[in-house]
RNA sequence: GCCCUCGUAGUUCAAUGGAUAGAAUAGGAUCCUUCUAAGAUCUAGAUGUUGGUUCGAUUCCAACCGAGGGCACCA
């Protein structure tokens, strides 16, 4: 719609003698008294906006108007049905992130995300939970837009934290394995007695030289494992692979030592193999520490190379909290001395802190919420909420297990991605106005009217048509386009917002009108559009990673 | 000290350089014998400070004030 609005104004101006078409821009104006559609083009070329409308005409528009040096343009209600008629399961899709190849054909860009990323023997947090649904939704987006998505968890399974918690488990065996964490860390940070004990054994640890410690390794991890699979399934999120810091430690190793030859990287103070960023107006860092460990930033040219073999990705996106935004613009450029066609094709995505209210979690000091207990605790209000409704025991599961993962990948994405977000439990358990839930009721509601009109065989129909299209039509078309913008930006919060806006949208359709009523000679096309809305609901809370409910 | 990010209603968030700065919450007032009230309708309140660029600035630039993060062997 808005590429063939930009096309009208380019012939437009042409016919008014102007040259150079500039970059037209054509928005959705927050003022519904400003049109659907409006271009600032007059101003930019400083023009009679006056003289350019009169050129345009175009049967796509009911009114053409000119104010404020604006032109907006009101779309003809025969075009919105149409629209409308066209609605279906692939409402939405494009081929934006489709690549011609040289010989013309067309082939699917290849996009890998690496997200979510906990760390075996610590504790699947709410900040997890952050990672995952930004890295899920962003997949998913690019998946609607034409791409094959491979969806990656890289987790750390060796390093400090490794031995920490083998340290904190063999003095305390009845420790659980988060815990024997916090309680090494602890240590670490306030015993130089234990620190040296934890540093000594985080070399065993990397070169697997001690059977006893193998085996709580090798135990831990495993436990682990289980645990997160455990939530990944609650959470709809499905790896393609596990890649362990363990795997890609070695060629990490390699690619610095390489590098070293070839002077990107030096010999620094203990001769620690570093890379001094400040040549690049970033700051230095370790690759290689002083016992001949690579550390993360090490990995991290391991793990690119390993992504690669698995998968020849066009594009790299790693989704991290933001505290490593500077660590990862030096890692890159090291990177781009050594790998610059990966580093070309890598791209870091930052997101915010899950904060409480109340200050800081830290799984350091054992001050967390756990993803775990978290999910565990909304879907006990969503129980309780519903448990006088006739439902059977496993619609309940069902229901509040959707609710509950809703509810927070809705508050995490409903403001663009980089910022903290204030986690605030109680409202987030309320339910009420802005929130997943308010969605999944919206689209439960919809739902249920489509079976009453089958009940009373009102079947969908464009055949009687309303004099004047209502907001709702009009929401309804401009998915397509929110889509684009999302893609393009990168940012969920565009369809999250704009599913919001349209569900309210629908809730006071359904407020003022009775859709299933056979003497109403319009309930077949109200019926029909409802289905439109249920569709454009379910495409859309499928790109945010949120469930849709038929009862609820 | 240096670098990065960010300051918008009481609170939590929006706003490709555009029109009267939007929501949601919290407060007040309505609406269930009628398709799910987890809903709808009405009602008040904000761009940290000072300059600059522009026809036009919440947005771009500079300084200041304030918050968060990072800066050599953690991830």
């Amino acid at each position: 719609m808005k590429q063939k609005i930009k096309k009208i104004i380019a012939k437009a101006i042409k016919e008014i003698g102007v040259e150079k078409i500039p970059e037209i821009l054509v928005e959705v104006p927050k003022n519904l008294e400003h049109g659907d559609y409006s271009t600032n083009t007059a101003m930019i070329l400083k023009k009679n906006p006056i003289e350019i409308a009169e050129k345009i005409k175009s049967d796509l528009f009911k009114k053409i108007e000119v104010k404020n040096g604006f032109i907006n343009f009101f779309v003809s209600d025969k075009y919105i049905i149409e629209n409308i008629k066209k609605i279906n399961k692939n409402f939405g899709k494009n081929n934006n992130l489709k690549i011609k190849e040289a010989n013309g054909s067309e082939r699917s860009r290849r996009i890998i995300l690496d997200y979510t990323d906990p760390n075996p023997f610590k504790e699947f947090h709410i900040g997890h939970l952050m990672s995952n649904a930004i890295g899920e939704s962003l997949s998913r987006i690019f998946e609607f837009q034409g791409a094959k998505v491979k969806r990656v968890c890289y987790q750390g399974d060796v390093g400090m934290h490794v031995a920490k918690a083998i340290w904190g488990k063999i003095k305390n065996k009845n420790l659980k394995w988060p815990e024997a964490y916090a309680f090494g860390a602890k240590e670490f940070t306030d015993n130089e007695n234990s620190k040296k004990e934890i540093t000594e054994l985080n070399k065993k640890v990397f070169e697997k030289s001690d059977k006893n410690i193998n085996k709580l390794y090798d135990q831990g991890k495993k436990e682990s494992l289980k645990y997160f699979d455990k939530i990944y399934k609650k959470l709809d999120t499905k790896f393609d692979w596990l890649i362990f810091e363990s795997q890609v430690a070695d060629l990490g190793k390699k690619t610095v030592e390489k590098g070293l030859k070839s002077k990107v990287f030096e010999k620094g103070e203990n001769s620690a193999i570093i890379f001094k960023g400040e040549k690049f107006g970033l700051h230095t860092r370790v690759f290689i520490n002083s016992e001949g460990i690579p550390t993360y930033e090490a990995k991290d040219l391991g793990l690119a190379q390993i992504k690669y073999k698995k998968y020849p990705y066009d594009l790299s996106f790693v989704v991290t909290g933001n505290e490593i935004n500077e660590y990862f613009k030096v890692m890159k450029q090291a990177m781009q001395e050594v790998l610059p066609d990966l580093a070309n094709k890598t791209n870091h995505i930052g997101h915010g802190m899950l904060r409480l209210p109340e200050g800081k979690m830290s799984s350091r000091t054992g001050k967390i919420i756990t993803g775990e207990s978290l999910l565990g605790k909304l879907q006990e209000m969503v129980i309780e909420k519903i448990k006088d409704e006739d439902f059977s025991k496993k619609e309940q599961q069902e229901i509040a297990e959707a609710v509950a993962v809703g509810a927070v990948r809705y508050s995490i994405l409903k403001q663009s991605i980089g910022g903290d977000v204030i986690y605030d439990f109680d409202k987030s358990i309320s339910f009420d106005g802005d929130s997943g839930p308010y969605l999944q009721y919206s689209f439960a509601r919809a739902k249920s009217i489509l079976r009453k009109a089958k009940q009373e065989k009102i079947n969908k129909s464009f055949a009687k048509i309303p004099n004047e299209v209502s907001q709702l039509e009009k929401m309804l078309c401009q998915f397509p386009e929110i889509i684009e913008k999302a893609g393009t930006e990168k940012e969920p919060h565009f369809i999250l917002l704009y599913l919001t806006e349209l569900a309210g949208c629908f809730n006071t359709y359904y407020a003022k009108n009775k859709i299933v009523d056979k003497s109403d000679e319009f309930s077949a096309y109200k019926v029909a559009l409802t289905e439109a809305f249920t569709v454009v609901m379910k495409n859309g809370m499928h790109l945010l990673g949120i469930k849709t409910l038929e009862k609820m």
